[in-house]
DNA sequence: CGCGTTCTTGAGATTGGTCAATAGATGTGG
DNA sequence: CCACATCTATTGACCAATCTCAAGAACGCG
């Protein structure tokens, strides 16, 4: 089921983070070029094909990982063996904070979307934000940011109809791209995440199609009739 | 509906936290009497009934709270003006961690069973924690909780059938007992935990009630049967 | 092109929601 | 301490949404 990459396969090579791209919303936005100085371990970069697993719940965590571009999700198991998708991690999130206070990672992390990631060493974090308020100060934003997170998934994801957490899940997903296009996921891990079987996810995601609050540009690739899904979300 | 009870009202004095009978388990644990010479504003004390607000959400958070007895919960509202209940606060949690980085309140914290807090300034825990790798440390232990806490919500208060969540909430509640005794909450409140109706929740207790899981020996104090909600809990 | 996987759809069973009535509990004032 | 008013819990009857099981269609991969 799930593909097996080892992180040696997957390797890229030695992030420059000094020039990187996402500087502006990544952990070390605020780090100075005397604190990069201090990195000498360096920042590896990953890319992870679909169905990899970055972590797995339960492992010592020794990394945390900024997410360069795509989609992972993070699952928990049930007592009975089912699946749930607790949280999405994106573009500029980063995953496995919890590994800072010497927890393994409470979730499996695993690749929805071809996924580029920068490995962070938790020593390498936690010497640097001894000495670096902003970085620390950025640490705890992002934790911040992830219980926010949690709480909008139980409010908005776990609660009302079926039609209601579609709806609402295709907002949340279109929202940051700014665009009303969105890249669906399996029905499985839609269903996953919204406390509902696969097969009503699937006839939501029909019947909103053929209601035309979807159309289908490519597989699984749609554009979203935003304001009568917001008609829908909130009813 | 809500009591209108105002803090002056409340306000039982000002906390020895020296001498505090929680210390042990508190977010000052790890500190130091010296550091303690350096909480020049006095940390105040409360009592707050059952119905009382302790804050809203989207007030500017100047402080945040330990809770020394009691329960609490946090509340968000959806669109559609229902609430759904994302967390609990209990003895030695501390709630309104958000204001540290600057954020209003992300809830409403209303009382359920009566409650003592010790508010703590932002500026204090602040500028303790900056000279405290302690405290500091602790503060992140305290996020990572909040963060598990949400986690569980998710996966084992809004999965699975009526049944099964109101045996996992019972559960839940006595883990920290250590003994089978509990004090539910009101109907609706459970309801707005697992994500279910008033009625459906009315319902499942009073099944519950009739297989002799639960026996009441109080008005809303039970005795629960472990062994067996455990059985129904993970079916 | 054929195979395995995922998606869609149908039919029937079940759960949980809705609306409404009753019973209990709590609180108030006389 | 009782009678009344109010609020909460319980229960019933009915209905709608969702789940379950199963089959066929569509898709993606080799």
């Amino acid at each position: 089921m799930v593909k097996n990459v080892t992180f040696t396969d997957a390797r890229d090579g030695v992030a420059d983070c000094l020039k990187c791209s996402l500087r502006e919303s990544v952990l070390f936005a605020n780090l100075e070029e005397k604190d990069f100085e201090k990195l000498h371990d360096p920042i590896d970069q990953y890319t992870l094909p679909v169905g990899s697993t970055l972590y797995r719940a339960g492992d010592k965590g020794e990394r945390m990982y900024t997410v360069r571009s795509g989609v992972l999700k993070l699952v928990q198991y049930l007592p009975d063996g089912s699946q749930r998708i607790v949280r999405l991690i994106r573009s500029t999130d980063i995953t496995g904070l919890e590994c800072i206070v010497g927890e393994t990672y409470q979730h499996d992390a695993v690749v929805l979307h071809e996924t580029e990631v920068c490995a962070l060493p938790v020593r390498v974090v936690e010497s640097l934000s001894k000495e670096n308020p902003a970085l620390h100060r950025e640490l705890l934003n992002r934790w911040q940011r992830a219980l926010k997170e949690a709480d909008a998934w139980l409010t908005e994801l776990s609660t009302g109809s079926a039609k209601q957490r579609v709806a609402r899940l295709l907002l949340r997903l279109v929202k940051d791209t700014q665009m009303s296009e969105c890249n669906l996921f399996a029905r499985e891990d839609m269903g996953a995440m919204l406390g509902i079987t696969t097969e009503t996810a699937s006839r939501t995601i029909a019947e909103f199609k053929r209601q035309s609050l979807l159309v289908e540009t490519n597989t699984n690739h749609f554009l979203l009739d935003i304001p009568n899904l917001h008609r829908i979300a909130e009813d």
